[in-house]
DNA sequence: GCCACCGGTGGC
DNA sequence: GCCACCGGTGGC
């Protein structure tokens, strides 16, 4: 029997997929498929795990015999594309880097305004400390803080901004592989500043995700009692 | 009583 | 006809 408990991206970290191969019976040779929770909680189907869920995380586009995040939501898209499944989408800006990039180097950060970082209640989080003086068609942080995220995944090189030749004539100078800003460098205090910022993240991220996973056990329990007084 | 496992079935 | 979903049950 074919029993594997392996990482699934799509869901948030700590929760594994496991296919279970049937082995006798008419349906011998079928498979099952079940999630577990970070805490070993068992989920056989897509309503249970939305149940558990809740608006933690949008599984509208989540297949669960799969476990992939797909780009439809309709069964017939869904079989279209199933030798071609989607990657999960807090990737944004490195799906779409190919065709934009190569287009048109200097405006191609335009093309990803409107996107931002935000919170599982939609609360848009707070904007970064930026390097001053935008180079480029669109001088706003949002466009730089865009530009930044997309030269961090397009190259593992240093992203230092552009030469001061690029300052005076952007159309001319510009270097595609940077962001659109003046050069700047980062120093070691920087890195520690940044480490406490998303170490303090993380602790957030922790007690909440804890207390969530209290709050519940705790309407569970209350659910059952309640049914436990009924039947009585 | 729990749970792994398979069967049944409704929706597509 | 397929399969996602969930009910039922046998083994522990």
């Amino acid at each position: 029997m074919e029993k594997r408990r392996s990482d699934c991206p799509a869901l948030p970290p700590g929760w594994k997929k496991e296919e279970v191969i049937r082995k006798s019976g008419l349906s011998a040779g079928k498979s099952d498929v079940y999630y577990y929770s970070p805490s070993g909680k068992k989920f056989r189907s897509k309503p249970q795990l939305v149940r558990f869920l809740g608006n933690a995380v949008d599984l509208s586009y989540f297949d669960f015999r799969t476990g992939k995040t797909i780009a439809g939501n309709t069964r017939a898209s869904r079989d279209k594309r199933e030798a071609r499944p989607e990657p999960p989408r807090r990737w944004p800006l490195v799906r779409r880097r190919a065709s934009i990039y190569h287009n048109k180097p200097l405006f191609w950060e335009k093309r990803l305004k409107g996107l931002r970082s935000s919170d599982v209640t939609e609360e848009s989080l707070r904007a970064m400390d930026l390097p001053r003086a935008c180079i480029g068609p669109d001088p706003s942080e949002d466009c730089l803080l865009w530009a930044i995220a997309s030269a961090l995944h397009l190259s593992s090189a240093p992203i230092s901004g552009q030469s001061t030749s690029a300052e005076k004539n952007p159309g001319v100078w510009i270097n595609a592989s940077q962001p659109p800003c003046r050069s700047f460098s980062v120093t070691e205090q920087h890195i520690r500043e940044q480490e406490l910022v998303v170490d303090r993240a993380r602790r957030s991220l922790e007690e909440a995700l804890t207390a969530d996973t209290l709050a519940r056990i705790a309407q569970t329990k209350r659910e059952t009692g309640v049914k436990e007084r009924r039947t009585r």
